[in-house]
DNA sequence: CATGAATGAGCCTTCATTCAT
DNA sequence: TATGAATGAAGGCTCATTCAT
């Protein structure tokens, strides 16, 4: 029993080791650059080692965007506990979606990797499920946050369908914004200098559409934010400002 | 004379079979999946010939995005003639960049391909200046129609840089939906059944928050949409009306 | 009649633009790099157009090497003119040879290609005749200058059979220094900085070991070296040294 | 450990087996002619298990070259450590040139290969300085019998960098004459039966020229050539003739 | 005759995956 | 269970040569 857990441990250390090396082979060379052969030399294991953990190449890129997403749901549901009015806690929520991007950089590129038919219809039916449930709850408390707006009489929708489409709205504005960033669009030309923060005017200027109270402009959201970094995500912020040094 | 016209001619025959080809399996089987031997096979040509007329096969797929872009480009600028006031011509870029997608679903998965550095950096420098001269013309056709409301009157922005942002959040968000709806992500759990269609609502609500005048609800939008549809684009929604049948 | 030299002339012109331009391919890209595209394009006319004058890639070197083996030979029958006693003459054949290299600095490398049995076996037989015949010439008249050298009392030699060694022995150390040098290898490590002018210094001890007289310290070379020079190739001397400067 | 041994031993086999069957295809076919297709049939390994050991074709050919210049310097070494005077250990050090080209009478073609800069620089920085410092020993050793010589008063130079003057023309009649030999260019005509022979008599012509005592004529050359077969390399020399039967 | 499009064998190289030790 | 040698299909690309126009 107890080798056994001791086995058990030992074996997700290495699995760690290899998504942890195998995530820094990806940046730094593409898709195309990652391979089981470089995986093995930089975890300094063999490759027969790598597929006793992973059946497959691909199975190892799934299982890094899984551990990634999995983290960017736990900022998300700690972002929903944020002690303010319903429009402070869905800036909470863009709080937390920006943050991940500081976090994880790159995880937008290897997402988009497993996103391609070719790669995810390779991997096992239980990690396809896995990654569909980490966007789920994503989503999930994105709309719990539009409910309860509604159910505390700041937002007024005139069909619960809007629900929806509101969070698709947030939704979409943000990942265009990676999308145009990461592919060097000449943002220049729009004058567009931080995406981050035109994106995150753009998200308010969206939600005044709806006439989610209280507006933009009636309200002290720099104040806000102070809080929402503070009291939800004092560590992430200090790891964040620590990287900038 | 004649003689070389007629080879030009059949040059550029050849050329849009492999391009038509290319893209046909570029989108069945992916950037990876597509080969120049494949691109041989299906065009009937060998591959010598495929290297006489592309060099590599990154300027396969650039040549791809480049024709369909100059295409959007073309709509944007036909849109932006409508005769109607600020706020619908700015509906009816929308609805260009509607038809856009209908006219050319597949167009966004090529466009992300040669988004990768490590593609686009392999082509000419002539190709690469001739996809940004086409986004630069989309986002200056914008860019033209909300200055034209500023001095119309139909907006007010706090901040001429505000220019840039407002279409930078439009953009976004197209771009946004089609990397959602493109990904196979659960969109029904949103509720989302028709992303375009929502997508447009969004973008009203959007222009609402910066108080673009007409406001969505102060405005017969169906009739301008229909008038756009009539006046600008009737040869391409008759296509896309076609098609669906 | 007169149509026919005429085209016979244009035709000789055409061959030699197309050697000219492939000895410039063969020396900058060696011998991979010279193809018959290139040569096309480098030339102006079409790939079909140079198959019509060389029936593949392997005759063009040959023809390439033949035309200046054959302007070797004529300076060493030039050479052999030299007034002057019998290794004067000798001196006068050294003469050509290092002249030839200073002239053709390349052709030693398309020799190479040619010696090549994979690349020879695959010219016409008329050809390999052409450029044995050259060799043939050099060769001779190197052995008609050692033989009026023992008709005159100048040298002796203890078999005739040393006639073809001593001629030998001074070829292979011209081509030995040659391939020495183009090899790159660390003459520097000798303490040799000019090649050219050791190989000459002892190309006369050779000569003095076989003690043909006049011996080098018992002469003024430089002034027979001079002579040469001036007598012999007045035209070839101005063209290097214009070269050089 | 002894696992590692095994298994580093039948590494070594497989290398040897690999360079040598790419020995026998560089003489047949040529270098254009080597293709790492040819020498994966040729092992019966697939071209997979060839790249494990050699990064490239051109890291085949400079090992193989490499392999088999150690063995010449060290053929060289030995010839230095033959008891007699000055000359004759720099005929040993002939002796020694002659024996390899016996042994290894292809070398001369693969080295020339390896001299193309276009292949050269392609291989690895400490094959490069593995090949240069085996050309380095064989030039040290005769440069050190040269100034023994001096040292011992059998020979007077003129000038101290005539030492290595001395060393290049040995050196060149032997590369020229192997070149003239490999290169099928028609000796006959020379009435040169055996180049060996004969290279061996140009090269005694030659120190004569220098006044290296003692002279050609002053000694019994073919008893100190047969103490030098019998002391020096009495084992090659066996092999050598078992050979020729 | 000149042209240059078309061919297709062939080259070097990579890499996911298997399996004997 | 760990290893890493072996595999072999596949990919991108080149180029000598042919032949219809």
């Amino acid at each position: 029993m107890v080798t056994t857990h001791r086995k058990q441990k030992a074996r997700e250390a290495r699995e760690d080791l290899i998504l942890h090396e195998a995530q820094a082979i990806l940046l730094e060379r593409g898709y195309l650059g990652l391979t089981m052969d470089r995986i093995a030399q930089a975890t300094d294991y063999s490759k027969g080692t790598i597929y006793q953990h992973f059946p497959n190449k691909e199975e190892v890129v799934m299982a890094l965007v899984i551990r990634t997403s999995t983290r960017r749901s736990a900022l998300f549901e700690r972002a929903a506990t944020f002690r303010g009015c319903s429009r402070e806690r869905m800036a909470a929520l863009g709080q937390a979606a920006e943050l991940f991007v500081l976090l994880y950089p790159d995880h937008f590129r290897c997402e988009q990797v497993v996103r391609a038919a070719s790669v995810r219809h390779k991997t096992s039916p239980e990690r396809q499920r896995a990654l569909e449930a980490c966007e789920s709850r994503c989503m999930n408390v994105a709309k719990g946050v539009v409910r309860d707006a509604i159910a505390a009489g700041d937002l007024d929708l005139a069909d619960p369908a809007q629900v929806g489409e509101l969070t698709f709205g947030l939704w979409s504005m943000h990942i265009g914004a990676f999308n145009i960033a990461a592919a060097e669009w000449p943002l220049e030309e729009l004058g567009i200098r931080d995406p981050l923060a035109s994106m995150r005017a753009n998200q308010h200027v969206f939600l005044d559409g709806f006439g989610w109270r209280p507006l933009y402009t009636e309200h002290d959201w720099s104040a806000t934010y102070a809080r929402i970094a503070e009291e939800v995500f004092p560590a992430e912020f200090a790891q964040v400002r620590g990287a900038d040094e």
